[in-house]
DNA sequence: AAGGGGCCAGACAACGTTGTCAAATCGTAG
DNA sequence: CTACGATTTGACAACGTTGTCTGGCCCCTT
């Protein structure tokens, strides 16, 4: 296995002149460089990761750290974050956080104080709910850990953020429900310590408005992004007296549970009653009917984060430099939507 | 930040004294080995990982490969993993392997060459389709990796494996059906290079022959483990003259498919027809009706495969012994299965 | 009582890289 | 032709740990 020594010898150089240019340094003839890069080559060199850390202080390694929510959207943000990192020489390390009672900001810092004493990644990148809390990305950029933060509008204490226009998305979900002929309209709220909760609510709540429809307090009932609340949600909806044609579940497992909750009560979407989701899920092709949903571009978020992370500490002037990056979502027409049951 | 020396000179011994007693090394008095804990704790030392590894030759990491597919099943499995890693002190790292075209062991070892190259991990947990190639855990482990292969039943060229008696298993849900009165079950396979599609099909046949049902070939559908397969194989079915009265999936996702292939015409479970599935992933919960399916233990094959991992090589005593897991599985009674429509 | 073997503790080097600093080289101007 | 500054290169130490080796101690045997 090919140490710098040999390249060194290889090239005819010291092993200070291979070290700069491995690591794009200045101050380096060209003709050397060339003549390094191609002796490292042949050699297959490939640096000692321990032994850089451990001289430089650098890690070479990027943490990405989940809730205990399993699912698609954390597998594919982890899977292009994967691809970036293995391209650009850096690991990937994974965290789960499960359990946090309490203050979400305090339980994190209490969970990785120990991790990131020692095996301090250069970045980290924090998704719903971590990416919510201000306090946790300053922490970290207080610690010298550039921070990616994904699926949230803020700049702060961030290299680069990586979001959607939810509330847009939101919209023009709504915009599909109201333009079929809906007017009641219902809204499952998600967890109320992620930020999408309200901006989706707020996409709905805009759109209902600039319909000229009555906003009915009643109509919304709150969720926390599971299965289980969006059934419970569907059955105490579908049960009121004056029941909503169209339910806006925040997102694609609390909008499964409606469509259950309308089975239980002998309810077919989009004959009875319409549904949307949002996420675009696995479990939204697998509901009958199929969900129509909003699709964000979660592999992206992934890749883009990572690539801004990376960059940020290879060129490491200093200078801290946050990017806001938006990416388009695209709408998935299904099959749970139609007119309201009045109208046919 | 404490670093072995600190420790020394607070325990009033040398740094290799420290050294031994960190890592369990023989030859070190009690006294002393009591004196030296303390002062580390009350520094709040943490060994550095490069340091030990540029040192020792060891990474202290944990390698975890997936499929492409996302899922709960993999998922849980990092979960497990992951905690014991950490509270081992090694770090976890996953890679995602998607692209395989052709041999699969080929592809594997393409893939991680270079990787394995100077990032080598201690241990590798595989998990199916990996697990089942002999080829790939073979490589590994004369590369001197240790190996844990999960959902396979095989004790070669592994440190561990851990399973359920999938055959079992699927005995079990076939019994069920059986004992409900169904004659005409259908099965719908997995991906053929997953031993698990065998040992669940075996599972079937062989109640089936019990009971004295003549077995109907017209009733194995081929699979690959996906919603899309399932759905196709239950419109299959479901058009059939003389169709089954129940299904066995090889897994959730695919029962799923065969849920709304009866939606789709008009047939309801359990009233019109029965279904199984097997995994108990979240899908099964989510489905109208939810369905009845096998939960094996993935949060137990994570944390059992990478106890056993770390066992092997910090007793590296050179002995390679293999063990087999067989942990047990739990039937999930749900409302998918009933009678068979005839009997009603 | 002397010698030998087993156990325990420490001194020292080494792992492969990067930071620091000094030396060498080059170009340019006086 | 010399002097000076800017640029390029290299020698050396250092990062924190573990492997090797040596020496001392104790206990047992002869």
């Amino acid at each position: 296995m090919a140490t710098m020594l040999d390249v060194a010898k290889l090239a005819g150089v010291s092993v200070k002149t291979v070290s700069r240019v491995i690591n794009n340094e200045p101050h380096v003839q060209d003709a050397l460089r060339v003549r390094v890069k191609t002796a490292a080559k042949n050699l297959g060199y490939v640096p000692s990761a321990s032994a850089r850390s451990l001289r430089s202080r650098r890690s070479y390694q990027v943490h990405l750290i989940n809730h205990a929510t399993t699912g698609t959207y954390i597998h594919c943000i982890q899977a292009g974050a994967l691809q970036v990192c293995q391209d650009g020489g850096y690991q990937l390390l994974v965290s789960v956080m499960s359990d946090h009672r309490g203050d979400l900001a305090e339980a994190f810092k209490r969970r990785f104080e120990r991790q990131l004493e020692r095996a301090k990644p250069d970045g980290v990148i924090l998704v719903p709910p971590f990416a919510d809390v201000d306090g946790i990305s300053r922490w970290l950029t207080n610690q010298d850990i550039a921070v990616a933060r994904i699926g949230v509008n803020t700049i702060d204490n961030c290299v680069v953020s990586v979001l959607i226009d939810e509330f847009k998305a939101a919209q023009d979900l709504t915009s599909l429900l109201v333009e079929r002929g809906h007017k009641r309209i219902a809204f499952i709220r998600g967890s109320e310590d992620q930020s999408a909760t309200e901006e989706r609510f707020r996409g709905y709540a805009s759109v209902l408005e600039d319909a000229g429809i009555q906003f009915d307090p009643d109509l919304v009932i709150e969720g926390d992004f599971h299965f289980p609340t969006g059934l419970a949600a569907g059955l105490r909806l579908f049960e009121m007296t004056d029941r909503p044609t169209a339910v806006f579940a925040a997102n694609d497992d609390m909008a499964a549970g409606v469509i259950v909750a309308g089975h239980k009560l002998g309810l077919v979407a989009p004959r009875d009653f319409s549904v949307v989701g949002f996420d675009d899920a696995d479990i939204a092709e697998m509901t009958w009917p199929a969900l129509t949903t909003v699709r964000q571009p979660v592999l992206d978020f992934g890749t883009v984060a990572t690539l801004d992370l990376i960059r940020s500490f290879e060129e490491g002037d200093g200078s801290r430099v946050s990017t806001r990056r938006v990416l388009d979502y695209e709408l998935v027409l299904r099959d749970s939507v139609g007119p309201p049951p009045s109208t046919r």
